[in-house]
Formats: C-alpha cells, structure tokens, sequence
DNA sequence: CCTACCGATCGGTAGG
DNA sequence: CCTACCGATCGGTAGG
C-alpha cells in the first residue's frame, strides 16, 4: 500500500472498519442467516457498541443489503475473475467452475454458500434484499448459460444443446453439493456434483470439445 | 366424523387445535423460516393469546419440532404414501418424482418446499431441529436411491449404474427447481426439472425400464 | 465512535 | 385457554 497523506486518513479508516465489520457480517449470515444478523450481536462479537456500529449503515436492511455486496464482492474476486483471462467458451466455463465448486467446498464460513442460505431466506419475501440476492445469482446463471453458448460458437458444444437446460443442471450440481455437504455431512458430495458436471458436459461436446475436456 | 362419548371430547379438541396451529406454522414457517416462526406473530395470526398457544408446545424449539413433523407428515400423505402401491423400482420411482415435483410445483406455501428453506437455515445451527430437518431430507434422498437399487435387482436399470450418484443427481433437479422458480420467477423450472430427470434415466435404463420410462 | 435511552417484541412464567 | 407479567434483546434515536 502506498503512503498517503493525513487528510486522506480519517475516511480510509471508517472504510477498513466497514469492511472489518462487513467480513464478520459475512460469517454471522452465513450461519444465522440475513435476519439472525442482529445489530447487537455483530456489534458484541467485534467488540463495539450497537450505535457505533449502525453508524456505518442507515438501518438493518442497508446493513443486510452490504453484507449482500460484499458477498459478491468476494464471490468476484475469488472465482469469476480468476477465469477472465481464459478463452470464452468451454475453456472459461470449465475453469468457472472448478473454482466455484472449490470455493465452497473450502468455504470459511460456517454455513456454507451464503448465496444458497440467502436465496432460501429470502424468497417467500419481497424487499430490496430479495432483488439483490435474486439479481446475484440470477446473473451468475446467466454467465454459465452465455459461455456454453460461445462455445456453441466456436464448435465445443453441439449445435443442438440446450444452453439454458444445460446451465441449469450444471448450477444444480454445485447447489446440491452445498445441501449434502451442509446438512448432511456427505464427505463427496463436490466429487458427485464433478462427476455429474463431467459427464453431463461430455455428452454435449463436440470432437474439439472433448480435448479440452480431457485437459482438465 | 363418528359421534363419540362426551369424556373424549376435551383431549380431541385440544388437538383439533393443536392441528390448527401447526397448519398455520407451515406457512409461517416457509415465508418467514423457523426462526420467524415466532410465537407471538403465529398466536396473533390464529387470534389467540401466546400463552394459550404456548401451552401447546414447552419451549420453542419444541414448536419448531412439531412444525418439522407437521412438514414430514404432509409430505408422506401427498409424496410418500400414494406411492406405495406400485411395484419396487422403476415404477415407484417415477411415481414418487412426479409427485414430488408436483407436490412442490403447486404448494400452497408462500415460501415453496418447506425442507429445503428449512435445510439451508439450520444447516450451521447444531442441535435438534437441525438433526430432525437432516433425518427427514436424509431419508427422503436414501428412498430414492433404495428405489434404483430396486429397479437394478429388477433390471430395469443398467448393473454398472451408481444409485448414489444417479439419486443425488435426480434429487438436485428438484431442489434446483424450487430455487429458480420461487426466487427467479423462472416458469418452466420445474419443466427443466423433469425433462432433466427423464433423460437422465433414459441414459441409465435397460430395453424393458425403457418402455416403463415412455408410458410416463 | 460513545453512553443513555426509546417502544416493541422476544421466549417464557405465575396464577387462575 | 386467559391476563398479567418477567428480563432480555430487537431496531433505532438523541446528544455528544
């Protein structure tokens, strides 16, 4: 980190702070989920006051709404960017998700996929949290079903799959593992959602598809 | 109903009610989870007073158990039991995943499949509820996969197919299902669903499960 | 960032 | 099944 100067200073800290809190919040939700994320309790558990700490947020929603992004946040850093760098198409779509599925099979957190928790949390109700946690992995659906079908383009896939079912039952996999792992306590559950991610894609690829596959 | 004897009567309406409120819980319960399952937002709801709701159960977790048994039983009354009367194998198999996305594709619950919300909100809590929750849906998962063993003994299904594998892939469509219909709004989720499931089997299945597979 | 407080609601109890 | 209550905690505010 670079030198800065000290009237620069005072609001760097309110954002480490904030991002200190916001790094608890992650935890205590996956855990106890988006409402047992109480003010008095992350406030205890850092070891500041309750107002101290909603001085960083308007009000639980927004507190709720943060932990959400910053939930994204780390879910970017961690496995969607790290496949930005590979060819569109199956090469990217493979690398996506050996990194998901690892990211929450290595989860630090106690409860697992936080998007999982949050999407179940929240969908018998509508509100502002339920739009960003539907519009998070809403878009990440997306992104599988957008990279089989640039590999579709470039002739990894067959012409006739079906994208949008594929990019369902490959998602389905990685949720699943999350469930049997969870509740469970399934010790291969990520190596069944592998082996059924493998397979199913091998049935849909072409010859030039199948090299890539055989790489991995 | 059958009269009955005066002397029967108190015991019986105690149920009746304690029926009542477990119906009013399930829905609760899958909107709000079983932590929102409060007690004195369910005695307001039922227009009731919270002890006198209170003095159905001791505690709340008790509460939450009985919500939990409410859950199984329904699900063995419209998944589990209509199914009973087919053959072993293939055929209750199929019997039982039709109903159960069925069952689930038009629940009454504002919240969709109680289990899962219910899995995925205790799966980083120790203690009772959670252990009840993972009994139930553990189970569930073992017939499925008991039901393909049958269908093998029975050959209706290839020797070299892995249940295990096969249930846990079957059992993520459904889930998977329930998660993009209620918080995606996605119509044909559960469509994808079954055409997932049915294909598949179509992969898994003998010449004589294959004609058992087109009647559905 | 703190102390000190607000009304509402939580799970639960006493007594009838 | 009720009223009346308990201490604890909730989200949030006032004032510094």
């Amino acid at each position: 980190m670079p030198v800065d100067t000290n009237s620069e200073d005072r609001p760097r800290k309110g954002k480490r702070t904030r991002q200190q809190i916001l790094e608890r919040a992650l935890d205590l939700a996956s855990s106890h989920g988006l409402e047992g994320l109480t003010i008095g309790r992350l406030s205890s558990e850092l070891g500041m006051s309750k107002s101290g700490l909603f001085g960083h947020f308007g009000s639980k929603t927004d507190l709720q709404l943060a932990t959400v992004e910053a939930a994204m946040q780390r879910f970017e850093e961690s496995v969607v960017n790290p496949a930005l760098e590979d060819e569109p198409g199956l090469e990217r779509l493979l690398h996506w998700l050996t990194l998901w599925a690892d990211h929450i099979e290595h989860s630090p957190y106690r409860g697992g996929c936080f998007f999982q928790a949050a999407s179940l949390e929240f969908d018998g109700r509508p509100g502002e949290v339920r739009d960003l946690v539907a519009k998070a992995t809403g878009s990440w659906l997306a992104m599988l079903e957008s990279e089989l079908e640039a590999a579709k383009a470039a002739r990894q896939i067959r012409k006739a799959t079906d994208a949008r079912q594929l990019s369902f039952e490959l998602h389905a996999m990685v949720q699943q593992a999350n469930w049997a792992s969870q509740l469970l306590e399934i010790d291969n559950a990520f190596g069944m959602a592998r082996q059924a991610m493998l397979s199913r894609l091998q049935q849909a690829v072409t010859p030039s598809g199948a090299s890539l596959l055989r790489q991995t």
